[in-house]
DNA sequence: GCCTTGACGTTAG
DNA sequence: ACTAACGCCAAGG
């Protein structure tokens, strides 16, 4: 059965729905779960394109962060609360807008 | 249907 | 170690 792209843009919810509190993870990370290697940019899309009352359920967009750890994103979300709320999480920062990879990371397979 | 753009990532210089 | 360029693939003009 052909993945069209909108099972992909699904599959992106439902992963980036799983990611627990206080951990963070990275669109190219997410891709590669999904098979698609090199897909990271659309990642980004479909978290762009994501809308709450269509999907059903509502998903922690701000925990997903590119492969630096900076919150590429923000500029999405309304003023600093991405980085807010991951503060309110116990995520730790490194600098203003990037956080602490290697303490927080959270990687998909891990789920299993 | 071609061209540009972009919540990215890798490679070359 | 830092910056520039390219590859990627879907959406919008």
């Amino acid at each position: 059965m052909k993945p069209s792209t909108k099972d992909f843009y699904q599959r992106v919810y439902e992963v980036v729905a799983k990611i627990p509190e206080g951990k963070v993870t990275s669109y190219g990370v997410i891709a590669g779960y999904l098979g698609v290697e090199s897909g990271a940019r659309m990642v980004g899309y479909a978290l762009n394109n994501y809308d709450p009352e269509q999907l059903g359920y509502h998903i922690p967009a701000h925990r997903v962060l590119n492969r630096l750890g900076q919150l590429t994103g923000r500029a999405f979300f309304e003023d600093d609360s991405m980085r807010e709320r991951l503060e309110q999480e116990g995520v730790e920062f490194t600098s203003e807008y990037t956080v602490n990879f290697n303490k927080h990371f959270w990687n998909p397979f891990d789920e299993l």
